[in-house]
DNA sequence: CGCTGGTTTGAAGGTCGTCAAGAAGGGTGG
DNA sequence: CCACCCTTCTTGACGACCTTCAAACCAGCG
């Protein structure tokens, strides 16, 4: 178990260095680790599951469908991040989501998560950091969405999600292998794939970056955030005093 | 004291009926209230508050600035609601925040919100579904300016405003005061605030709602949310077991 | 009375969506 | 091994939505 949940322990040992004891909760709260292939939905929005996953491998997406079959893309779970744990205490889940790739996952019952507060306080803060987090980059995706054009909008993604890899250990300075399709960038950038091809032409031309076949390729990290307005506080890096 | 944190315990009872002990401990947790004027910044993005705040009454937004002076507004705290609570475990505010009208708010430090979890479970449980509802509500923006037109997120945009007013008894079913002028409006829908102006008159020769000196009139609300393809689930409207 | 902030309208242009179709892989089965 | 799929990527032409620039209008206020 030590290794199949190393990348939330990573995670969370951001926030403020576990102990074992803290370690050893974190694992008891989870059910089994499970494999689901690519595409498989595992919450679908309305769904009263009040479950959280812990991802242990693999890519994920938080997202929404509207009436006219539209989709937008909410966040990307990459492994070591919890995925839902608003639901825990609403009603019903407020968004669906999916693996997106082949993927490892493990069930957190609702019940744990509150009882953790209070039996593990230190664990307990460290949970609502890894949510603090979550929420402020879903408002930063709103900015990206909401004040940017669309080179700069898919600069910023990619920047971000380098960024949120190499925490992980999945990336380096220079690029790492991303499985998102254009359609997937599409939804994720409010964007058409039609759209988002002509913009990675373009990020290509410039020499800035290069995507092709599941790997994205950082050729001028610099000119990326310097076109993006890219300023990282959002992710908090923390170390604090703890 | 009992007045003036009703808009609080009003909005945490829709999750949990709160005991006189918790309600008193709701009230043992804020700093005295406080007068701002219209357009006062109380947290800048990037500070090292470690505090919430609690808006009494008045409006405020809740915002972040980006290098070219374009503004992105995340959200519209209203009376009763929780400001800032994600900044609690964060190293430093994601956001900014300003009240937009004169306002009154109370303080509330980090380390209370902390021992509200292991002292007060149930007020705890309140406290973090208030930050899931408008973590959720985030998310819903997202999906509003990545895949709606203007005009329908005009009409989400005021649907909620409304449907969140009527919770906390400052609208009625045909409409409501609103200071929010265009500028504000186009911030908050990745609009400029000339596009606005155009939208609303649309809404407006629709039939559908019209705004006028700070009143906004619901004239067709079945036909504002079939426009906007509006459900409401993400507001949650508790009542739980508890 | 002039100033200021907010609203309203027009004209022109750019970004991005829509429609249509072709090209490039990757897997499957004959 | 090749034919045949499927998904994904790619490109072009055209048009719509929204922005930009410019200016007029209105109400409140010193």
């Amino acid at each position: 178990m030590s290794h199949v949940d190393s990348a939330i322990v990573r995670n969370l040992n951001s926030f403020a260095r576990l102990s074992a004891g803290e370690r050893e909760c974190l694992a008891a709260m989870q059910s089994p680790t499970r494999h689901v292939t690519g595409g498989t939905e595992l919450v679908r929005e309305g769904q009263t599951s009040h479950q959280a996953f812990i991802l242990h491998s693999g890519w994920a997406c938080c997202y929404k469908l509207l009436a006219d079959g539209g989709r937008q893309i909410i966040s990307f779970p990459l492994p070591g991040d919890f995925i839902g744990l608003r639901s825990v205490l609403l009603r019903t889940a407020d968004h669906s989501f999916s693996a997106f790739t082949d993927a490892t996952v493990s069930e957190v019952p609702a019940q744990r998560v509150l009882a953790v507060f209070h039996d593990h306080p230190r664990l307990g803060a460290a949970i609502l950091w890894a949510a603090s987090r979550d929420a402020a980059m879903v408002a930063e995706h709103l900015v990206n969405i909401g004040r940017r054009s669309a080179i700069e909008r898919m600069a910023h993604l990619f920047l971000e999600l380098g960024q949120r890899l190499q925490l992980v250990g999945l990336a380096v300075a220079t690029g790492f292998e991303c499985p998102l399709n254009q359609y997937a960038l599409a939804d994720a950038l409010g964007l058409t794939a039609i759209h988002v091809n002509r913009i990675l032409r373009q990020l290509r031309e410039r020499g800035l970056i290069s995507v092709r076949s599941h790997q994205v390729v950082i050729q001028d990290l610099q000119g990326l955030k310097n076109l993006a307005g890219y300023d990282s506080n959002y992710l908090d890096h923390s170390h604090r005093a703890s």
